[in-house]
RNA sequence: CGGGGCGUAGCGCAGCCCGGUAGCGCGCCUGCUUUGGGAGCAGGAUGUCGGAGGUUCAAAUCCUCUCGCCCCGACCA
């Protein structure tokens, strides 16, 4: 593509909207406008990194055995209504009604229309096992949309669904896109890393995030250096403590604390780590209905594992007037002592505790020296926090680190939750109506592109990884002589005709402009054609992330390029 | 939705406190000179100062209301 022909507006100045590195580098480049908060056009530069990833994912899942198919951006309520998603979804969902006054909404994933599909044209176990996938437009009115394509409210995705006879033919398919994945995300070149997770709003058993590691992610994750392990915070197990070497229960003593109301003030106070502290969390957990959880000081609390433990959908911070209703404390005083009529539960690490301070139960008042089982009862101990550096690897027990990371790609083992509430059934080899056991598998194609740019780029810009650069070459002539224009011309010509993919700087632009946007823009390799070189037979190629150049004859400067990136890539 | 910030030329910003001519840099257009790391000179175009209402002789500036955008927290590819 000859850039004095193309449409790649690219910005000299940092735009003022944009503070995160991908967000930046791709407004400045030319890849994406925004039109509306989270609603981007993709540019001609955009859109080739786009097309770049959706055929690695195409050709990776068509040779995992799924098959390509296209769902419709609207449906309709109904099937939403089924599943009590049209509820439970929320204001996330773009809803719509057409002119006979029906309700619809834009498609925030496709497990709904999928299942109708499935349910109205199969019916035997010799069908299965079956998955499909599509690549397109997913609409979520997201609470913030931010950081450009890394969350927005339109976004392009792949969503790939299983379905199976059994549990065995669930969990063969289930690695199978695991496995797809795996090669996506290494053909991208981008450093990943498979991590458990939670399965959130979609629902389901088991599941497995794939995230990008940088530090501009917005998730967190624990790893153990020395095993496989990794997991979301969120998710990662943690076993119940060992009691550090018991120590002697000292005297309960109440200790004046006036206005310390959060941990770190009590802790400032009383000239103490955070880790001798434990704060008790007073949760709604029915209508009129509170439960205290104790967490140590320095940990926080997981409502996810919370809520698993108690078996309910919903739970929040109990409001300061229920908190009165149960208590004689103001909020930041309260402590397990005392407690009367509230279930208490302490996770491990509390249960693991001696000689721990805790809230008084009364105005500008704490205990030290508080001890389970002697100054007050608890109902029961469990998993409640997330973890963070340092807790024990659940593998090998080994200290875990954390990392910052951008999910690309979620998998997640349904079950039966959507084929059984939509009917979504075979019959099997005995001629017994079963539910298909199903998956889900999603890749966010736009924020794949903004990962490898988050991974890969310097002070000047983009530095593309090869397989998915919207142009593996960048030609820059820096001369405006007859004999430079010549030589560019059949180069360009050369490397087309070769299947490379260039992008030809023939503006009427000084070098440095020219060399500038090059750096910014990111590709591959760049060809310097100019006076200087073709005295001396050579063309300079530039490989833009390590800044090497190499001067190679003239005349095989199509094959050295052809076989560099076929080495590369 | 809560908290913080910002809307002035295509982009980046100043002007606002203390009301009175709408400005700077970059980009853009024309011409000449230049052409290996964001050129020089000369000339030029571009704004309903986010919108509505109010105060005032007079509003980018003061007041009220609105809309949009960005950033921090709960959701997710």
């Amino acid at each position: 593509m000859r850039m004095s022909q193309s449409f790649i507006p690219t910005m000299r100045q940092d735009p003022g909207e944009a503070e995160v590195v991908s967000h930046r580098l791709m407004l400045r480049t030319g890849m994406i406008r925004k039109v509306a908060a989270g609603i981007y056009s993709y540019l001609p530069l955009g859109l080739r990194a786009i097309r770049k990833v959706e055929n690695i994912i195409r050709e990776e899942m068509n040779r995992a055995g799924a098959q390509e198919v296209l769902l419709p951006v609207l449906s309709p309520a109904e099937l939403w209504q089924e599943t009590g998603r049209w509820d439970f979804y929320g204001k996330e969902l773009f809803r719509i009604r057409d002119r006979h006054e029906r309700d619809f909404c834009l498609g925030p994933t496709h497990e709904e229309v999928i299942t109708d599909l499935f349910r109205r044209e199969v019916r035997s176990y010799r069908q299965l096992p079956l998955t499909m996938y599509q690549i397109q437009t997913k609409f979520r009115d997201e609470i913030r949309p931010r950081f450009g394509l890394m969350r927005g409210r339109e976004f392009i995705m792949k969503d790939a669904y299983s379905f199976d006879q059994d549990e065995t033919g669930a969990k063969h398919s289930y690695q199978g896109m695991y496995d797809a994945y795996c090669r996506i995300f290494t053909r991208t070149g981008l450093k990943f890393r498979p991590v458990e997770a939670d399965t959130g709003l979609i629902g389901g058993i088991s599941s497995h995030e794939f995230m990008v590691l940088a530090n501009t992610g917005e998730e967190l994750i624990v790893y153990d250096p020395s095993s496989q392990y990794a997991a979301n915070v969120e998710r990662a197990h943690l076993g119940p403590a060992e009691s550090a070497t018991p120590e002697t229960h000292d005297m309960l003593e109440k200790v004046s604390t006036p206005n310390a109301t959060s941990v770190e003030d009590v802790c400032t106070l009383l000239k103490v780590p955070l880790t001798r502290l434990v704060k008790t969390l007073l949760y709604q957990t029915g209508k009129k209905d509170i439960t205290a959880i104790l967490i140590r000081g320095d940990h926080q609390a997981n409502e996810i594992k919370i809520q698993r433990f108690l078996g309910i959908h919903e739970l929040n911070l109990a409001t300061p007037d229920l908190v009165s209703q149960f208590t004689s404390a103001p909020l930041g005083f309260v402590g397990p002592i005392g407690l009367s009529n509230i279930r208490v539960l302490a996770d491990y690490a509390v249960a693991a505790m001696d000689n721990f301070i805790v809230g008084g139960n009364e105005p500008d008042t704490h205990y030290l020296n508080a001890n389970l089982n002697r100054d007050f009862r608890i109902d029961g101990s469990g998993d409640f926090r997330q973890a963070q550096a340092g807790d024990p690897s659940p593998i090998t027990g080994n200290p875990m680190e954390t990392a910052r990371g951008i999910e690309v790609g979620h998998v997640f083992m349904l079950g039966t939750k959507y084929s059984e509430q939509m009917g979504a059934t075979f019959l099997d080899a005995q001629g017994h109506s079963l539910p298909a056991i199903m998956g889900c598998y999603g890749i966010g194609v736009g924020r794949t592109v903004a990962s490898a740019v988050e991974q890969n780029h310097d002070e000047k810009g983009i530095c593309w990884p090869i397989p998915i650069a919207p142009f593996q070459i960048h030609i820059v002539t820096v001369s405006t002589s007859e004999q430079t224009q010549k030589v560019a011309d059949q180069l360009y010509l050369d490397c087309c005709s070769q299947g490379l993919e260039v992008l030809m700087d023939d503006r009427n632009e000084r070098g440095g402009v020219k060399f500038n946007d090059a750096d910014l823009l990111g590709m591959p390799y760049q060809i310097v054609i100019g006076d200087k070189g073709l005295a001396r037979n050579a063309l300079e190629i530039k490989d833009r992330k390590s800044g090497q150049k190499t001067d190679v004859p003239l005349s095989q400067a199509c094959q050295w390029i052809h076989d560099k990136i076929n080495e590369n890539s």
